[in-house]
DNA sequence: CCGATTTACGAAATCGATTTCGTAAAGTGT
DNA sequence: ACACTTTACGAAATCGATTTCGTAAATCGG
């Protein structure tokens, strides 16, 4: 039903080449047919049609964006990269096609590929196995990892510098004065957990401290899950003076469990939070946070795959991206 | 390079199109030829080519979600919409292209939907207008406004209930005793503002309270705005006994302003917000609120989007969905 | 003015699937 | 055994653009 390039070809009596040509800019196309047809491409109407663009030219303009469900729990991390993600793709008139649920399975994944739906894929994934890496790369998919670092030495990813980050909260905690802090940590998988744990155990060690197993203590990736961390390291006979939070939704369930004892922050315990989310800035203290450049990852991680997608034997990238300290009133006043 | 349909039909000696029909389930396809097709398809790793499929269907089983860059300022309101517009649409095989940017004015939708890129879409703005409700119209593109109601009477759209939501929530605060009551609403534009505006105004009349332009006040989609709505609204020679903020984040700054001149709530005074965000929840006090239902409404754009899509000539479907109150410390002890 | 190059365009193949229509072969009823 | 319906498959058109290759006409150089 609607305006084909063949109408244009054939109002004008030209050929449907010369059209295709004329209105993607070729040389050998003079300059007055080249006018004649955008003209009257623009009176009729007539936008190409992306699916048969996408056949001919086997590529769709688009980028995948892979979510795994528990990073979609984190709802201003979510919309901060895709922002900044859409933003960019846009920009360079790439659109982003989103993947949720189903993407998650070797099979499911091997369907996405083949199926040419998208140009190249990013993950925003706890965690990529090893299989899954593989597999890209064997199936030579454009993609990139979002948010972590991936131990594959072919795989390319951007992330926050997580250790960094957690080593200067922590300078920060001792700079303030306290020697006991807890951490809450989670069940070891993926990088980013294991980044922030060893700088809080890496800091500790270098500044002389003894690593207290006691005062670490693992949630997961639930509501009250920093609720009853908080309460545990407080019910403690030698309780910290400050706790590190694996992130902000955890310390703001801390500081639920701190507040409900009757304990002021700064002044009977500090607390620290982690990635910048907006419930940490709300908070009432608002809580110290180390912030990720979640646009920007966002922006650079589509930035990345466009290049590897017109070139797809780049070297692999790995980049990490400095994450900046907000001090708030959680861990000091004014 | 990747495996076809001609593949398979040459390895079988069988036709393309008895391939095409044993792999999707035409009955004019022995039961045998239909198995030995889908074993070799498995085998050889077939998945057919999107832009093929869609090339030719005509349809690409996609839906476009486009996003005002305001209303990707409240993150949670993004990411639970999209958690549950993605989980309804994956279920029915569709996915989701996120337009953000670009896609405002009406030549750019012109050529999206030009385009096909997708088969409908899905609008998440404050404010859809007239003339692009009727460029849709024209154009005969299957589409739904989330989460705002649309004047124009062959629109469809699904929205929270606001009036009655906020409605109820004068309702709550006139029951615990309060009778100067603030508000803090938007510039007028969109259904969103009005309706919980309206409720405010019918309610007071209502029960015989006149209202009065001072407990008024304007505040924007900014940081501070509601932080300075509450502080105006706290200096007031007869300064209000509750607030009603106009969304919770606004609600979360006006909590600041509260806090800040040293009283307490809900003693001194009493504050509620709108949309059941997170930043509410993990205020201190947790602050009142009405929760909408987003990722229902998510769900329930795309399912009825999906009908249209299959059937172009329904009736435009106008839904409210109602929200749900949750009494919290800002209103109420215990 | 003549051979060589450039310019401007068209014919046709192609991307990979779906779908219509036609037709042998097999099955059915009487 | 004969007309008739089913069954199972293939040929070919189609979706709408891009791109390669070929060629007539125009231009150029000396």
């Amino acid at each position: 039903m609607s305006v084909t390039i063949e109408d244009i070809s054939k109002k004008l009596n030209l050929s449907t080449s010369t059209v295709s040509k004329a209105l993607n800019g070729y040389k050998d196309v003079s300059e007055k047919t080249r006018e004649l047809v955008r003209g009257t491409a623009k009176e009729l109407g007539y936008h190409p049609s992306a699916a048969a663009r996408n056949l001919r030219r086997q590529r769709t303009d688009k980028i995948g964006f892979i979510f795994n469900n528990s990073v979609m729990y984190i709802s201003d991390y979510f919309a901060e990269v895709i922002v900044g993600a859409t933003t960019a793709a846009e920009a360079a008139g790439h659109n982003i096609v989103l993947y949720i649920g189903e993407a998650g399975s070797p099979d499911s994944l091997l369907k996405l590929i083949r199926a040419k739906e998208v140009d190249g894929f990013v993950f925003v994934w706890n965690h990529v196995p090893a299989n899954i890496v593989e597999m890209l790369l064997e199936e030579r998919t454009p993609f990139i990892v979002l948010g972590r670092r991936v131990g594959h030495p072919q795989a390319s990813w951007i992330a926050p510098d997580n250790y960094n980050g957690a080593y200067a909260l922590m300078q920060h905690l001792y700079d303030l004065g306290h020697r006991r802090i807890g951490f809450t940590t989670r069940p070891s998988m993926g990088r980013t957990n294991d980044d922030r744990f060893n700088a809080y155990k890496d800091f500790l060690i270098q500044n002389g401290i003894q690593v207290d197993p006691d005062l670490i203590v693992e949630t997961r990736l639930e509501p009250l899950s920093g609720y009853h961390a908080g309460h545990q390291l407080l019910d403690l006979a030698k309780p910290p003076t400050a706790i590190f939070a694996f992130h902000d939704y955890v310390a703001v369930d801390a500081q639920k469990a701190i507040l409900e004892r009757g304990l002021s922050m700064p002044d009977d315990i500090a607390l620290v939070g982690f990635d910048g989310l907006s419930v940490g800035r709300f908070a009432a203290p608002p809580i110290t946070t180390a912030i990720q450049p979640l646009a920007d990852i966002g922006r650079e991680s589509v930035a990345t795959l466009l290049k590897r997608i017109e070139n797809n034997s780049l070297p692999p990238i790995q980049k990490t991206l400095p994450v900046t300290l907000e001090f708030r009133r959680s861990t000091a006043k004014n």
